[in-house]
Order: structure tokens, then C-alpha cells, then sequence
DNA sequence: CTAATTCCCAAGTGATTTACTAGGTAATGC
DNA sequence: GCATTACCTAGTAAATCACTTGGGAATTAG
């Protein structure tokens, strides 16, 4: 998994997307004067949206961009993959000895880690985002614990 | 957030530590052999994580590094912040009006969605990971559900 | 005391990535 | 046919990555 500024862009262009793309596409044009990120950075970025099937371009007047399926099936891992693609880290190649013999055990807990983020970040759909937000604008200053929280661990006091 | 392989870097290396600190400090140039990392690129790495006091360094012959404090203490999230720094992402930084009024809800959805990753890995510690890995080795063959599932969503078929 | 070992520190470097500009072409609507 | 939009390619300054070089400064073994 790979979090950078880049899938940042992704994400927040993504939800622009879902946010205002109720009715009738939206140009790129609007999602940069919204969001202030440069139209050429945009086309680049949603050119790997579209391989993945994640927007759908309508050409000339009235033109746009669509989510390529509902908002629901589009999970953030789906978008940050599609723009940040994935690297695969540890270097022992999964079946490699890796220095040692059993010593590859730091990569399996990395690993571990690893598609543990993913997983977490592909049962987050931009359809969770958005309705999360529908709710709170309702039930406006009330406060509201974080949409899905994690349990277990009681391992206190780490915020930086 | 932000998740580059400069944070993985730094979380296999302390990965390492915690595993293989239990008895005495450990080297750099240990860490540098198992893991595949240059040794000076650990030396900036750890120069990073000394000044968040994730671990500690012991000069001299027989000397090298210990946890800072106990690997329960340590999250994942305060390893990649030590040496990945945070930067805030939006631009509209927090008070603006961001081009044309309402329009910033965009941002605070992506500023949810930011703190609960962030949460979601300040709430796994080495600790976990390395208790975790114990556990597999004893049970070995047994299937066993990832170390803390999100629960709640049920959106189904979204892993790339 | 000396020498080896380790952490510590600073500067520099090629490769890659980031976010952007410039300059197009292709489809579509009025 | 003209404006509007998506689509495409190339180039670029700045930043970041992962590493090298070349030194220290503290500690221990002998």
C-alpha cells in the first residue's frame, strides 16, 4: 500500500466526483477551480481512474466525468491503487531466504501490516464518506464518533 | 497520512528491533544485513526515530539500539510520523473559505477520512504485530482471521 | 593508553516522483 | 463551424528516495 499526496489528489477529486455528480457530469475544470489542483494534473490522474473502469469521460459541451459505478462499489484502496500503483516491498520475493533463513519472519509481519492497511482502506467506499457526511450535516453540531472504529486494542494515548 | 517506503523502511527496521532486541541491543549494521537496507540510510532513519524517543542508542563496542520504550507503546503510526513527517494536505487550512463558500465539505470529508487512517494505525503497536506472530508460530498451519478486522461494512468485493 | 567498535553527523548524488505547463487532437452540442 | 469538453504526449523545476562518502565522538576490550 502506498499513501502519497498523489492518491490524496485522487481521493479528494474522487469525492468531488460523488459529491456533485448528482445530477450530470462534471467537468475537470470544475473539480480544479473546486479543489485547486491544476486541470493537466487532473486529466493524468483520472486517465488512470478511467483504466481502471473507476469514471467514465463524456467529450464535447455539457461533457464530463461520471463515477464508472455507483459510489458504493468504489472502495479507497480501488482508488489509490488505480493512481499510486502498487509496489511490492519486501525484497525476498515471498520465497526467497532472505539473509539467514527464518529471519524473513520481520517481512511475513510486514506483510501481515500491510495488506492489513489495504483491507481497511478497501472497506472504506466513497458511497461510506459520503453518507457519512449526509448525516452529520442532519444531525449538524452533535458529536459523532469516527465512522468505523477499530475495537479491540485499549493501547492508550498515542495521537501525535 | 502519508504511507511511503520510507515509513516501511522504518516500521520493518523497528519490526526487527522488537523482535530481535529482547536480549541486548542490536546493530545497525544487523538490521542492515536481515533487512536489505543500506546502513547509512538506517542511520538517517534512527536519527529520526531517536528524536521522537522510539528508540535508543548505546555507543561503543557491544552497543547499538534498544526500543525507546516498550514495543506496546510504540504504534505504527508514531514510527511513520517520525520519519515520514505529516503534512497537512488541504489547503483551505481549516478556516478558509476554499472557492466558493460550502465547497470545502470535500475536504472535510478527506480530512475524516485522513484521521481515521491515522487512528486505525495509532491503535496497532509493535506489540501486537510481534505477540501476533508468536501466536501464528504456535498454532502454525491454523487459519486465523487478520489481527483486527473493521467489522461493520458489508460492501462486498472490493480487494484489487 | 590504544585500537576496535559502535553510534552520530553532514554533505552530496543519481534516479525517481511530484505537480505542473505547453501544445496539441478527437468527439460532441448548439 | 465553432466552442467546449475529454483525451494525449512531452517537457520541467522542485522535491524526495535511497544511498555513498567521509568524517567525527563515545565506549569497551585488550
Amino acid at each position: 500500500m502506498r499513501l502519497s499526496t498523489k492518491g490524496r489528489y485522487a481521493v479528494t477529486a474522487m469525492l468531488d466526483l460523488a459529491l456533485n455528480g448528482k445530477n450530470g457530469p462534471v467537468t475537470l475544470a470544475e473539480i480544479s477551480e473546486n479543489q485547486g489542483i491544476s486541470l493537466s494534473y487532473l486529466e493524468q490522474l483520472f486517465a488512470a481512474l478511467r483504466n481502471k473502469e473507476l469514471v467514465r469521460g463524456v467529450r464535447g459541451p455539457g461533457g464530463g466525468y461520471y463515477l464508472g459505478k455507483s459510489a458504493d462499489e468504489i472502495s479507497i484502496a480501488n482508488i489509490i491503487c488505480a493512481v499510486d500503483e502498487w509496489v511490492e516491498f519486501t525484497r525476498c520475493g515471498g520465497r526467497q531466504n532472505c539473509s539467514g533463513g527464518a529471519r524473513c519472519l520481520t517481512h511475513t509481519l510486514w506483510d501481515d501490516l500491510s495488506s492489513e492497511i489495504f483491507n481497511f482502506l478497501a472497506n472504506i467506499s466513497l458511497g461510506d464518506l459520503v453518507r457519512r457526511n449526509l448525516n452529520k450535516s442532519e444531525e449538524s453540531e452533535e458529536e459523532q464518533p469516527p465512522l468505523s472504529v477499530v475495537g479491540e486494542s485499549d493501547s492508550s494515548s498515542q495521537a501525535a
